[in-house]
DNA sequence: ATTATATTTTGCCATATAACGAATTATATA
DNA sequence: TATATAATTCGTTATATGGCAAAATATAAT
């Protein structure tokens, strides 16, 4: 079915400022090889927990990505955006775009890693280092 | 021709930087409706020729749009992007996406008295208002 | 040459934003 | 019930950004 829900000029700049910030893009394209809690990303950008808590929660409210919440862990996934046209056309410009950049493909490496990672003992890492 | 080009990660967000602001958006969306000199964008936006000024370096920095001087005007144009696909999906998505936008469509009823003004007359009252 | 003027650059102010640590919240475990 | 803990919110700081006016620049007109 075709999408055709258009947006205003508020919702339009709301988008553009949540990609620009590297690091929330960098969020945003690891979550486009699979759902993470917030302590991976946490792992993966090398940031304080609550600074990603904040960019996740921008990247929420524009419409990129979505959370539910599990026990204590919160999940964040690539939002699927039945509605809005213009949040997928964006997700599939980052996407493409970004498909190649070098802190991506380092980001991705990296990903690997973390995703082997027993994720409680990533917690209790990040509480001591 | 397929557009090959890549962008990295800073280059996005730099797109996307120049984007989040709704006076370039603005800005921009006038120019797809033909070339303006810097004091038409005055009159449309009402800010002050510095602050215009520094939005348009910022739409040129990220590609969007050109500049041409002629005399004393300068001249700003959506720039045609001949090698840069992700330029072109940005400028296509803004405007697709804005095309029916109310602060646009007042913009454009407003830009089509502007261009009927003589500009040096223009330019002269913006000098004593 | 001198003056006028369209635009840009500079300097300044107010606000927005990214970062962190501390405090808070919500949930699981002992 | 009390404790531990993953995540968020709050408070603070440093930097970035948008706005204007004034100064500087570049070009046209006198």
């Amino acid at each position: 079915m075709a999408k055709y829900n258009n947006i205003n000029l508020a919702e339009l700049t709301q988008l553009a400022s949540a990609l620009s910030d590297a690091s929330r893009v960098r969020a945003f394209m690891a979550l486009t090889q699979g759902e993470l809690c917030v302590c991976q990303i946490v792992e993966l950008l090398g940031l304080a927990p609550s600074t990603v808590s904040k960019h996740m929660a921008v990247l929420c409210q524009a419409g990129f990505v979505q959370s539910r919440k599990q026990g204590r862990w919160v999940y964040y996934s690539v939002s699927p955006n039945l509605s809005t046209a213009a949040i997928c056309q964006m997700q599939q410009w980052v996407t493409n775009n970004l498909k190649n950049d070098g802190t991506v493909k380092q980001d991705r490496k990296k990903l690997r890693a973390i995703k082997k990672m027993d994720t409680e003992q990533l917690c209790k890492n990040q509480r001591k280092g």
